[in-house]
DNA sequence: ACCTTTTGTCGAAACGCTTCGACGAAGCGT
DNA sequence: ACGCTTCGTCGAAGCGTTTCGACAAAAGGT
């Protein structure tokens, strides 16, 4: 494996010649840089990421930290993983993953103080969240994706809930629904402070002032079963219920299943709309969800630049850029069969 | 943040006997030992990544090679990125996800150079796999997540095809069924080589065989609207079917929807048995899909333990470990109703 | 008791790069 | 022609480890 020296020797110039060619921190003539490029070519010449890291005390490499649930990884969080690690590239970093728990403190702080990993995209962030105290603390870069209570100092990249149950009531209301449910994270993840689950709800009894129509929130597991309680409780609370906004895909699947057990025709009966849903997942379904298609893979690949820029800049203001899911018309949503 | 030389100032000792006690490379006293750690510990010292992995050598560090398709991961690879990760973390690597295309060839020569990586976890392998090559030039040592057409020479993990088909048509013949389809990956994997879709298009063939039943194999797109073609065609092409082996997730629940919606009933009237399917995945549908459930955290873990060893011992000997799919009986299997 | 290992420690030389200060050679305003 | 910057290059000093050779002291073998 050749090492910088040997491109020196070779180009006839010395190694810090050849840095300053590869980082550009110093002016070079033509000439020079010629020779040196041509040097490194042929001899195949790769720069030592370890040297490089150690002399510069860079790594080039960003963490992102994902708390691993033991559960698969939703497409959203696949696709904003894939758009990061694209962003990272793109800038000559590299993304790794590190699967660790939103309160293993010390595993992060490991990581953290190791010097390997330039900075932090944080995913999965609850309002109250000990990794974003640790990290403020060890001054390491990061960005959030999501929001903390108080996102004063901190930069935030995350979905635009308000904007995004907004749309998709506005959407039922348009079709002229009145009474809307919202099938919402479960009730220990609203305890817990989850981030999505309390905007949301939040948000939604603001579209719902907003479009003066009535609705009721339902909390509910994660999973198909989970889908089924909940529609069945929102009927009972709510017996003109129309129309039903829902969180989580796996819930919505299981809705869909309970009301055509039922007897009710979706969308005629009864229109679902899924928030923060991938096309994959919407498909699935029969008929296929109307659904609120999230941008996971900009909203990496915006972490990623904030994150990057951070780095650059040494810059540590609040920031933040939220991006709305937009909204898909599929087979689930319609106009409701009988006026009341 | 304090260096060696801090902790060797503070316990008395020179930088080369706290390494020593770092990494166990020559015996050390206990009492000198103690003396280095509680320095360590007062001094919150982490050693620094980078110059480790200069001087050793080595970083630490296990890239995984997995194409971004740009679709979202299903659960049975999302299990085995956290298996594997897992143990990595156990054994005190890291692993570094690395989006890299099958036929970048330029990519993965930059990432293997770049002596940033120890080794690597090769995913999605194909019968015939550049990668394959390009890393074995280069002599880096890898792991295949299944199986090229040729696998001398190579250390393989992988899912158990032939046992997880013949286990499923098993399992449909203990129940009574006779004619059975087994809707496939698309033909356009077929021809690619993709080793999965090949290699239980092999298993399947012997499994009728081996159980005296007829069937017929389907190939079709990863996707809900694939499953529906396929099931549809595979009625055509052999009426009296009662059984139905299906790759693909996406697809098991389009054949559900096609069915139901042709009025047929499952699992009375037509048994589904999905293949490499997490319970997750399952439970959506509804009935609960009976499915071959995929090993894959366990495989991830296995992967890396094999790829550690090969790391510590420079062993490049041929090697294979298969693991099968476990039968998960739910809701779509049955004794077939009328008997001819 | 003598020679040979083994044990425990040290000092110093890498590892392959970045970066700083220095310095001659140009280029420029006057 | 005169200082003044700017340009282009070099040598050398790190960056924070690991690892090698050396060596004194303790332990074994006969």
């Amino acid at each position: 494996m050749a090492t910088m020296t040997d491109v020196a020797r070779r180009a006839g110039v010395s190694v810090s010649t050849v840095s300053y060619v590869l980082t550009g921190t110093r002016p070079i003539s033509d000439a020079t840089r010629d020779r040196v490029l041509a040097a490194m070519a042929e001899l195949d010449y790769q720069p030592n990421a370890m040297a490089r890291g150690l002399a510069s005390r860079r790594s080039n490499i960003i963490g992102l930290l994902l708390p691993l649930t033991g559960r698969a990884l939703g497409a959203t969080e696949t696709a904003f993983v894939t758009g990061a690690t694209e962003a990272a590239r793109e800038a000559g970093y590299h993304l790794m993953l590190c699967p660790v728990g939103t309160d293993d403190s010390d595993e992060l702080q490991t990581l953290a103080t190791q010097r390997l990993l330039d900075g932090f995209l944080v995913m999965e962030v609850q309002l109250s969240d000990r990794r974003v105290d640790l990290l403020r603390k060890l001054e390491s870069p990061f960005v959030l994706i999501g929001r903390t209570e108080d996102p004063t100092g901190l930069a935030c990249v995350d979905i635009d809930f308000d904007q995004t149950v907004d749309d998709a009531v506005a959407h039922l209301v348009q079709l002229g629904h009145e009474a809307v449910a919202y099938v919402n994270h479960s009730a220990a993840s609203l305890a817990s402070g989850y981030g999505p689950a309390k905007r949301t709800a939040a948000a939604f009894e603001a579209a719902l002032r907003r479009h003066r129509i009535t609705g009721v929130m339902v909390p509910t597991d994660d999973t198909a079963t989970g889908g089924r309680q909940a529609i069945r409780e929102a009927r009972e609370r709510c017996p003109r219920l129309t129309g039903v906004l829902v969180m989580n895909e796996n819930a919505a699947l299981g809705i869909l299943a309970e009301l055509r057990e039922a007897g009710l025709d979706v969308p005629w009966d009864i229109s679902v709309v899924s928030m923060v849903t991938s096309e994959v997942v919407a498909d699935l379904a029969s008929p296929a969800l109307t659904a609120m298609t999230s941008p996971g893979s900009a909203l990496g690949a915006a972490a990623t630049r904030v994150l990057l820029k951070r780095l650059a800049d040494g810059d540590g203001t609040t920031y933040e850029e939220l991006l709305p899911c937009v909204l898909e018309v599929r087979g689930t949503s319609a106009r409701p069969r009988k006026k009341k």
